[in-house]
DNA sequence: AAAATAAACTTGCAAAATGCAAGTTTATTT
DNA sequence: AAATAAACTTGCATTTTGCAAGTTTATTTT
């Protein structure tokens, strides 16, 4: 069972950089926030099929973390939640955005994966 | 033991910022390249003893991970090694730069905490 | 030159984070 | 009323990280 998640961890430093990791540096945040931000996802189900396959217990865990550090929040019945960033949480962006440079520069075919993606969804150029 | 590290980890998309996390999104990797870009640091001692307090084992892994992946290299003997960055690591510098502003505009005393830090390092203001 | 120190690891084991496959529970559709 | 779907939950395996204590060879110090 995952019964916390990613721990509150007792803060590495007081470094902002090492604070910022902690707050958004596991494995999956980034990539969740990634969704909503360029794919315009919002439920469960849509940050469940992105390519790279997070898996049901850690997506619940990060959405619970996420809400509860204030980077998103969610409208709509328990059923049927929609996400979205919250003002802190868009504030991520130029971490993305500068993340995002790097690999379409140095990951061949990474800039045509996302064209494809962004046929399907929402078109969001940036 | 720590055999090989982070996995060589079967590519989770092409996605760039998945790539990008794949390649410096562990707990360490960042940390590592910033006392190298802000702090001048570039032996295993001078990593050893940041705020953040990795241990020997992981240090090494992260040191020839990097390695490995063309983002740091070094001269000198094998007892007295000196990392750099190389030009591909120098270009995770937009990265950390937005981590770090993220960091310093909502974690209370991070910017204190910095100036303090660069007092005692080669004071790289940028 | 011998002893002490230091730099760069290595080892073993424990704890935490992630991954996988298979449930469960209510709402919403058909 | 039955089927489907959305949002979880559970149990267990694997990976990654953390901790404490070595080891080895170079460099200083005495």
């Amino acid at each position: 069972m995952v019964k916390k998640g990613i721990k509150k961890s007792e803060i590495r430093s007081m470094c902002p950089i090492s604070c910022t990791l902690e707050l958004v540096g596991d494995k999956w945040s980034l990539l969740i926030i990634r969704d909503m931000l360029f794919f315009e996802k919002s439920t469960y189900n849509e940050f469940l099929d992105s390519g790279e396959k997070i898996s049901t217990n850690i997506l619940n865990d990060r959405l619970i973390m996420l809400t509860e550090r204030g980077l998103i929040s969610y409208t709509g019945t328990a059923k049927r939640k929609r996400y979205k960033l919250t003002k802190l949480g868009l504030e991520l962006k130029p971490i993305i955005d500068a993340v995002g440079s790097f690999g379409m520069k140095h990951f061949e075919g990474s800039k045509e994966y996302v064209q494809q993606q962004l046929k399907g969804s929402g078109r969001k150029t940036h």
